[in-house]
DNA sequence: CACCATATTGACTGACTAGTCAATTTACGC
DNA sequence: GCGTAAATTGACTAGTCAGTCAATATGGTG
């Protein structure tokens, strides 16, 4: 017998997501990632079925780890405001640490090129939001309006944030940034 | 002589805009084009350069239109509150009515597809809006920060936004969706 | 060591696509 | 109606790319 090699699909992944955000995605063909990747063609369709199989892998994936990401710490928090701002900076601290993956979710969260199961799963780990949302509205911390509308314009308007936040190099500006940018969300919820 | 036909152009460019949103850009091949337009491949070639000349062309048309549709009767609000409602009803009412264009921005705003100057071309249309930000920070409605940001989350929210609101069939259900969703913004940024 | 299931290879294929061009049609000025 | 310059055609080309497969290398097991 002999085991499948992690490394092999690890760095087919991996070089599949840069060259994917470098390049966009139909302008990244199949046989330049197993090149760069060390591997033969035909390796990287022994771990994967398609290429689209293999995005869609990358996409659950980059989404599931952004997903951990932000609920880091977060059961430590007690009200709504706080959990709120903490999951604010986790998400916009993650995306400042991994413009790449962050590129990746952006370029691709539209793209028709991901399958729409992959979708509704990416989807399926930010649902807990909503609740986190209904829970601030039942205690009056928030404004009662449909909470997923609310859900929908925040997390809008976070991933507009970190993308300007971005912008800048300078780690005290960006602070700055993220901090004047989770208050606009935060008055626009608050009861 | 002959002069150019503009119904062809135009066919090509409406023929386009439907398959890109169906398809997407990359499966879309111009064949398909310039067959639905009922016209023939040379002919498409004849009136763009290339299949990204296309792109182009199409992205700033869009991009343009949209812009002027957000401004239509700014003039007459007289403050920075007012001014923003309205340019928040402007952009909402111009995607719901037209979600394929609005569906075309979105998924390739970000794709590389779509070159440098289409980008910065699309962005000028909208440069007076950081200017009215900075106006109503220097009358005391909006919050003092860096003007540049707050455009950019507002930007990020009001497609969120319409985005939600466009889940509904429903005009009346649509119209609170909006209300609500331009509270929120304006909450965020008023002083 | 010998066996064998599995991982890995890379040349190859079939399908497809952006863009070309020589031939043909069109419509306008004279 | 004739000449002409531009518009239109579509078969064709040169190249690309996702995915295959027969051959080979690898490493665990007994």
């Amino acid at each position: 017998m002999r085991e499948p090699s992690p490394d092999k699909q690890e760095a087919i992944l991996a070089t599949a997501l840069t060259l994917f955000t470098e390049r966009g995605f139909a302008g990244t063909p199949t046989s330049l990632i197993s090149k760069e990747a060390g591997v033969a063609t035909g390796t990287l369709f022994f771990y994967f079925r398609t290429k689209e199989d293999l995005i869609d892998t990358l996409y659950r994936r980059v989404k599931s780890e952004a997903a951990q990401a932000m609920c880091q710490g977060l059961d430590k928090e007690k009200t709504a405001k706080d959990k709120l701002r903490r999951l604010g900076k986790n998400a916009a601290g993650w995306g400042i640490q991994n413009p790449a993956k962050l590129k990746f979710m952006e370029q691709f969260a539209y793209s028709p090129f991901v399958s729409t199961s992959a979708h509704e799963e990416g989807m399926s780990h930010f649902l807990f939001l909503e609740d986190l949302v209904r829970d601030g509205i039942r205690n009056g911390e928030i404004r009662d309006v449909d909470p997923s509308g609310l859900f929908c314009i925040m997390a809008s308007a976070l991933s507009g944030l970190i993308a300007h936040a971005l912008l800048t190099d300078d780690p005290a500006e960006r602070e700055k940034i993220i901090g004047n940018g989770l208050d606009f969300i935060w008055f626009g919820m608050k009861a």
